[in-house]
DNA sequence: TAGATTGTTAATCGATTAACAATC
DNA sequence: TAGATTGTTAATCGATTAACAATC
């Protein structure tokens, strides 16, 4: 697995597997640097040179096989390596992100959720049990899990974070639109979906702007 | 409104306003570079870049006005130029989302969700009701809606989004796994969960390398 | 052969970081 | 004054794009 991926390439990876999948499911077996770059709207020179980071099979005329893309981008990412982890907060988002079977796929493993409403414990979503939240430190230390994905409300956000670094998580990915204060050695992804839509929606004013001259 | 900001100051302004909405809440008025650096885990003067561009609330010793950023931010994101937006499938995702009253706060008001399946047809999510999905087109006119946000099962996602298309949407917020195909006057915004997730793994696996050192 | 496509270099562009004078 | 902090420049770094020879 090469070192030091930037986040872009990783993001580009991840959107080429998307495309891959879809022509392997179509049983197309190649595939051009042009016809992806079209595809995502991006620079086709962008492509190759990514590509060329991962495979060789690159061939003039007829482009990448799919086959041997996919896999590689799957190698390079790990989906092979699996990673646990417990889902913390049982709300609608958790709901659908356990139901999402693809995580697998991409080595993503969700053993079981956690939420402090008496009434959701003990239920099962996708084969996940919903735990009371103070199971979790235990469970946590018995399975190895170092990952959480935190979907509680805004409200709860800190506090569950301090509790999941005192169980001694280690990765945070956060769903929550709350900045959190953790220690050094506990890494946050912040989903941050408002800053997508914002990017998107300044899209969207800059084409207006355009529009009008 | 500034033109051409780029998706990463766009998103890490999103992200500044997480800090400041907290610093508000606490009743805390100022707040320095270093400060935010320190919670985003980003360099110090890249803040001050950013902040300067919005506004000169800045003062030596004292830091940044929280209200002053925290509006400028604001002002400069467009959260008071609402945008109406259709959610396209009403599951679990779509669900979450609904529910998501901040998303107005931000400048995006949800009018309505839209399924294909007769049990969600009429039901009421957050005040928001789901209709059959043939209704889409006419109401997206009535109402002068270009934007959807696009939540269905990946194996329906590249015809939703070409009925999408049909209907007059022009901005597509995709949190299918799928890369869409539409004409070059629509755009797609895709949330890339996964991305996400897999930098986030990529990152461990760089920090567990670098750990057997 | 002609044409499509890769691989790769060089040029461009943009973003980040370091450093520090100015300020209060 | 000393020290914290901003504002800003210059240096560095990295990413994207353009161009085109090589290939099949």
């Amino acid at each position: 697995m090469q070192q030091n991926l930037s986040e872009k390439l990783i993001k580009r990876l991840s959107l080429y597997h998307h495309v891959l999948v879809d022509y392997e499911y179509k049983h197309i077996e190649h595939i051009s640097s042009p016809v992806i770059a079209e595809l995502l709207r991006i620079d086709d020179s962008q492509v190759r040179k990514d590509l060329k980071l991962l495979t060789d099979s690159g061939k003039c005329k007829v482009g990448y096989l799919v086959k041997d893309v996919k896999s590689a981008i799957e190698k390079t990412l790990g989906f092979k390596d699996v990673k646990d982890a417990f889902i913390v907060g049982a709300g609608n988002l958790a709901l659908a992100l356990a139901k999402y079977d693809n995580f697998l796929t991409y080595g993503l493993r969700i053993l079981a959720l956690f939420d402090n409403d008496p009434l959701k414990i003990n239920m099962t979503v996708n084969g996940k049990e919903i735990f009371h939240i103070s199971k979790l430190a235990n469970l946590a230390m018995r399975l190895k899990v170092e990952n959480a994905i935190l979907t509680v409300p805004r409200a709860a956000a800190q506090e569950s974070a301090d509790f999941l670094v005192s169980a001694g998580i280690k990765f945070i990915w956060n769903f929550t639109p709350c900045i959190l204060k953790v220690p050094a050695d506990v890494q946050v992804c912040n989903e941050n979906l408002i800053g997508n839509f914002l990017y998107f929606t300044a899209e969207q004013v800059k084409n207006k702007k355009s529009e009008d001259l």
